[in-house]
DNA sequence: TCCTTCTTTAGACATAGTCTAAGCTAGGAT
DNA sequence: ATCCTAGCTTAGACTATGTCTAAAGAAGGA
């Protein structure tokens, strides 16, 4: 069983066959998926499961904080599974991959007091950008 | 004149009027706006300028470097002329409130050598969040 | 079995952003 | 001054992404 399942199992959430089917396809990639690309993914397991739903699930495993929700691009959101886990991300500006990534020390540490403005600062995320090995090797 | 003018006419680029109007109303703010937002204000000066023209523009500042697309929140765009001053982003969970922020260290300095992937990796951006005084305020 | 509640579905709707084709403007050449 | 050309602006159509609605479908408890 996928961990996902498992973790959005604790939280009295039913799990439907339609719902296993997006928890298992977002987990089962390493890439971040948009909602459209789960769709088309998970369609090939459930034909007919519809858009509506798709979109209804990965916003309540958000919501039960089991699936993080990115917005890198601007384009259109991405999910990952893995919120269990701090990390962060480097996007290429070529081709637009990403991966995780680990930094050695939590940018929370890094604002000064007076730089928070009274705020309660709970978490912070970084966005590496840069070119990877193929889009260098294209450029030069 | 407005900085942004100075810094969009050294790369040899038209200053228009629906151009110059929009250059000042993205830089006469301190919240960073959604394309539609400075439509909606720009508007106010030059009842006749486009959406397209809006959209075209900002466009074309965020690729000569002079502005900076942030995609937060995952629904729209927003845009910030400080592209020249290396800074991080604050958001309010509660309210969506965003500050501008400086933080003590280069995030780049703390990825790893076998974190990278064999990306070059030219930036990086901080997006700190938790709740702003007034929603703290509100919550208890 | 029946009832209630939650889930799923198709499709309409909303929002954000891009594209297109036409007209407009400004500066250079003559 | 006039023409030419390149670039700019415009309205509106179009695309992509995401949300909402109303109705039908499933699932567990009395």
């Amino acid at each position: 069983m996928s961990d996902l399942v498992t973790r959005l199992r604790r939280h009295n959430w039913r799990i439907t066959p339609q719902r296993r089917v997006i928890a298992e396809t977002l987990e089962g990639s390493h890439v971040h998926f948009t909602a459209d690309e789960i769709l088309e993914r998970a369609v090939e397991r459930m034909p007919e499961l519809s858009r509506a739903t798709v979109y209804n699930t990965l916003n309540e495993m958000v919501a039960l904080g089991e699936v993080l929700e990115l917005t890198l691009d601007g384009r259109s959101k991405r999910y990952d599974p893995n919120a269990d886990h701090e990390h962060h991300h480097l996007i290429c500006e070529g081709c637009g991959l990403m991966k995780d990534v680990h930094a050695m020390a939590d940018p929370v540490d890094w604002l000064p007091g007076d730089e928070r403005h009274g705020f309660a600062v709970t978490r912070a995320s970084i966005t590496y950008r840069g070119l990877c090995p193929e889009c260098q090797a294209a450029q030069s």
